[in-house]
DNA sequence: TCTTTGCAATAAATCGATTTAATGGGCATT
DNA sequence: AATGCCCATTAAATCGATTTATTGCAAAGA
C-alpha cells in the first residue's frame, strides 16, 4: 500500500485537487467551497489518513518547519540540557530540530550551516565559534531569522541570549575573598569568544577590587581530556600557594577535579573550588563544588521566543534585540574555616 | 542575490538542463558528454557555487540523505554521547542526522516515528521504548531500513545492536560476592525492555549461585529527579542491613549517589556501589564508583555501519542481524577491607 | 541513393504539493 | 436581451530538480 498523493484523494472523490488543498490548508471558507463538500473531504482524508507530501510542500512554499541548532558539542551537559529543552518547545509550535555540534570549529560550522542552509531551515539557533562573523552576517542580510546564544558576536548585530557571565564571575570570586582566599586562580579555555572573555574579567575585576594579584591559566581546548588536564597538572603543580582555584566552564572544572583527585589534593583544606556552569559532578564532588548555574530553561525558553517570533512577523522593522539572564549561585562545600 | 536554480545554469550556458544534470550527477561519461563542454559546466558551476536544491531533488528521487535517530534522552550523557558519535560518523557518510528523544513515551514515539516518516527519512536508528513494536513493524514492512540500538524487541526481527547486558551484570555481581558482601541490593528502573530485564536477570543469577538472597528495588521513571531519588531513599532506609548496591542505569546511579550523600552514607564503609554505565560522576565520586563501561564508539560505530550497509544494498534478502558487544568493568575505590 | 547506426544533446514528463488565473452557471441590473 | 457580478470550483502554472523518451545530424552499410 504505497503512500496517497493530493491527486489520489482528488480522483477518488472527484473533486479538484485544487480544493482538497484549499481544504487542508483551512482556506476552505476564504474560498467558499460548500460545507457539505468541506466534511465529505474532510471525512475521507481522516478515514484515510493522508499526510501531504512534506518535501513537495516545502518546495513550493520555500517553508521547512525546522530549525537548526548548532551547539558547541552535544554531548556536553550544558548543550544537551539546552538542546533538550529547545526541541521541546519546538516541537510543541510545529517546529523540528535539526543539530549538530559545532566542536567550536570555525571550518566545520562553515559546512554546516551550508547544509542547514541547504536544506531550507527556517531559522537558526546558534552557539557560534569564533571567526563565523561573516557567515552569520551573510545568512541575515538573506534574510534568515538567526537567534544566537551561550555567546554573541561583537561585530554582528543579531537577537541573542546569554547570561550575566562578568557579573557572575566577579560575584563568585567576591565571595572567595570575602572567605579570606587569597590566592585565587582562574583557569579557563583560551577563547576570545565573549563569554568567556566576559567570565575572565569578572574575575579579573574582582582580584583588582580586592587588591589582589590575578592568575590565570589558559588552557587550550581539545577533544581528548588528557590533553587538557596535562597543562592544569603542570599548573596547580607550579603553584603550590594556591588557596582557590576558579574553573571557567563546566568542562574546565571536570577535568580540574580530575587532576585534583589524581594529585590527592584536598578540597577545600587544600584549595577552595568553584565552577562555572552547574553539573552533578560538582554537586556529588566531596565535598561539594560551589558552581554558577545558568538558568537552562530560562534561556531556551528565551531563545525559543525570541526566534519564534521572528518566524512569525516577516517584519523587518524590529531590530536585534538582546537578552541577558541572572545566573545562580550554589554555595556548596564546607565553609572555610582558617 | 537570489539562488540560482538549475534553469538559471542552463541559460547561461546555453546548454540544456538534462545536461547540466548529468554532468553534475557524475553521468557525463555514460551519456557521452563532450570533454569539453563538461569541463566548461563545471567551471562555472563551482565559480557561481551552485548547488542544487535538495528539496526538489529528494522530492524527485525519494531519497532525503537523512537519518532519524531516536534515543530516550539527548540529556543523559550515555545517549549524547552515542548521538554525538553516529552524527559524525553519519556526516563522513554523507548523511545528515535529526534526533528526537521519546522519553521512553510510547505515544510520543509514534508521532515522531510519523514525523520522520513524513520528512522522507532514508533510515532509522532507534532506542526503542516499550509498547512500539507494531509501529515498528510497520516501518520494516514498508521496507525502512530500522537498526535498533541499546534494547530490542523480542517480538520484532530487526536489525540491532546491543551490549551483553546479562554476562555484565553477572560479571559485577560476582566480583561482589567474591569481595565478601553478602546483602547485595540491585535498584533499577520498572521497565519491560530487554536490556532492563537483562541486566536483573544477571544480578539475579549471579545471587542464585552464590547462595544469596536477593533484594531487588524498582522505581518508576520519572523526569523530576525528586520523585527517583524519594524511593530510592525510602529503600534504602528500610534496609539497613545492605552492604552493597547496585543500580541499573546511569540515572539510577546519579540519583542514587544523591542519596547516599544527603543520608551521609559511607561508600564502600557502609556500603558498596557498582553502577551500570560509567561516568564522569561516578569517577569523581570519593570513593570512586566501580561502574560498567559500555563501549560507545563500538556502538556508534556497529550502528551506524549495520544502517549504512541497509541503506546502499538494497537487496532484502539479507536477514536481519543483531551484534551483541562487550562492556568493560572499571573497577575502582578501595577493595572491601570487611 | 536510401536506410541504419551512433553520437551528443535536449524536450518533455515527473515527483506532490500550493497558488494564480480561469471557468461556467445563476441571478440581478439596465 | 445583453451585460455585469457573484459563486463554487477547477485548470494550469509553479517550485527545482531527475529521468525517460526523442531529436537532428553525421558516418557507415546495403
Amino acid at each position: 500500500m504505497k503512500k496517497l498523493s493530493i491527486v489520489d484523494i482528488a480522483n477518488h472523490l472527484n473533486v479538484s485537487k485544487t480544493t482538497i488543498s484549499f481544504i487542508l490548508n483551512g482556506r476552505a471558507q476564504e474560498k467558499r467551497i460548500g460545507k457539505e463538500l468541506v466534511d465529505r473531504v474532510q471525512k475521507f482524508v481522516d478515514e484515510v489518513g493522508y499526510k501531504p507530501n512534506s518535501l513537495a510542500k516545502s518546495l513550493r512554499t520555500g517553508k521547512s518547519n525546522i530549525i537548526g541548532l548548532m551547539v558547541e558539542d552535544i554531548s556536553n551537559p550544558f548543550f544537551a540540557a539546552i538542546a533538550r529543552l529547545i526541541e521541546d518547545r519546538a516541537y510543541k509550535n510545529g517546529y523540528k530540530i535539526i543539530y549538530c555540534s559545532t566542536d567550536n570549529d570555525t571550518s566545520k560550522t562553515k559546512d554546516l550551516i551550508n547544509m542547514f542552509r541547504d536544506r531550507h531551515v527556517d531559522g537558526y539557533i546558534i552557539a557560534p565559534p569564533e571567526g563565523i562573523e561573516e557567515d552569520i552576517s551573510s545568512l541575515i542580510k538573506d534574510g534568515m531569522p538567526v537567534v544566537l546564544f551561550d555567546r554573541h558576536l561583537p561585530n554582528v548585530s543579531t537577537d541573542y541570549v546569554e547570561i550575566d557571565n562578568l557579573f557572575s564571575t566577579y560575584n563568585a570570586t567576591m565571595h572567595l575573598v570575602q572567605q579570606g582566599y587569597k590566592n585565587i586562580a582562574f583557569v579557563t579555555f583560551a577563547s576570545h569568544q565573549t563569554q568567556m572573555q566576559a567570565r575572565l574579567q569578572g574575575y579579573k575585576d574582582a582580584i583588582k577590587a580586592s587588591g589582589l594579584k590575578p592568575v590565570v591559566q589558559e588552557i587550550v581546548f581539545d577533544q581528548n581530556e588528557e590533553l587538557i588536564m596535562g597543562p592544569i597538572a603542570t599548573f596547580l603543580k607550579k603553584n603550590k600557594n594556591l588557596d582557590a582555584v576558579f574553573f571557567g566552564t563546566n568542562h574546565v572544572g571536570t577535568c580540574g577535579l580530575k587532576v585534583i583527585n589524581n594529585l590527592g589534593l584536598k578540597v577545600p583544606g587544600d584549595l577552595a573550588l568553584i565552577s562555572f556552569d552547574d553539573y552533578d559532578v560538582f554537586k556529588l564532588f566531596s565535598p561539594p563544588v560551589s558552581a554558577i548555574a545558568q538558568p537552562i530553561e530560562a534561556i531556551a525558553d528565551s531563545v525559543i521566543t525570541v526566534l519564534l517570533n521572528k518566524l512569525n512577523t516577516s517584519s523587518q522593522h524590529i531590530s536585534s534585540q538582546s537578552i541577558v539572564l541572572k545566573t545562580d549561585f550554589n554555595i556548596r562545600g564546607s565553609s572555610k574555616a582558617k
